[in-house]
DNA sequence: GTGAGTGCAAACGATTTGCACGGTG
DNA sequence: CACCGTGCAAATCGTTTGCACTCAC
């Protein structure tokens, strides 16, 4: 794995190994735009690291997560999605076609410090997905719509 | 089933029938506080309804929440929970206890207005959920970390 | 060399599907 | 009595686990 991950040093302080699995996971998460699902991980990762397993991407998934290098997102009908940790931000997800807007966290910044007086949390910036229909969404349902009452 | 449904009428007027398993599933959620997982659910109605399967389960929940009598809420873990939808309301769990709080969407509603402008999309007015932490196990955190300081 | 991390295979839980039957309307 | 919805059983999908081996340190 040519790729440098500076942020990976502390890593190996504290006695874990920078194994060619995990550099190749984030790496792949790094250079992706969007999240991937473990199992897109897994078709992707598998014909670069030879024998690879999707129980390995499993492992190396909740490992990065938990040294807060990748962040975990939900998407719609219950699925865990994965993506560098680079920024603060949230989604906007179409219900109907499945579309992605990305949410700064600049704009919910004010509701996240009202919701965590209310409550006492300590609410995590990332991790808040919203869910919709998109434009173009919105008018294929109103045109079927017409169709349907003719 | 003993249980009016004055709501139900309607669905009959389509076409659809008004079974025993569809009302004890209603009539379950009616009944519950918070929001129940299929599996939940299948053994509370169960031994209610003889013979009843999971898979009548999955089916019926997917009708109801088709028909808006239902909503789904997104958990932890990419768990999809139901409730029945009495009012407009969000969730904040806590990622470490699992612990539940509602959210009024009264405290939403001018971040879905100003998203709802900036992205075209139709916002669920249901379905968001927030994690965090909860007061007591940020409480618990603390503590664990000024032993391990010792 | 040692043990953290992996590969393999199996187990597991949640969800979906095909098909024939039964009960609602 | 027609046909929507169900029960049953099997298949499928995503995820987790135990154990022996290997490779990063």
């Amino acid at each position: 794995m040519e790729t440098q991950f500076p942020e990976l040093s502390y890593l190996r302080e504290q006695g874990h190994r920078l194994t060619p699995q995990r550099l190749a996971i984030l790496d792949l998460l790094k250079k992706s735009t969007g999240h991937l699902t473990p199992t897109e991980i897994f078709r992707q990762v598998a014909p670069v690291i030879p024998g690879m397993t999707e129980a390995t991407v499993y492992r190396t998934l909740d490992f990065l997560v938990g040294h807060n290098l990748v962040l975990v997102a939900h998407l719609g009908k219950g699925q865990l999605a994965y993506e560098y940790a680079e920024y603060e931000h949230h989604h906007l997800i179409c219900t109907r076609c499945g579309d992605m807007k990305e949410i700064d966290h600049e704009q919910l910044k004010d509701l996240y410090e009202q919701l965590s007086q209310d409550t006492g949390y300590q609410i995590d910036s990332i991790h808040t997905t919203f869910f919709g229909l998109c434009p173009e969404c919105l008018k294929t349902i109103s045109i079927e719509k017409e169709n349907a009452d003719e």
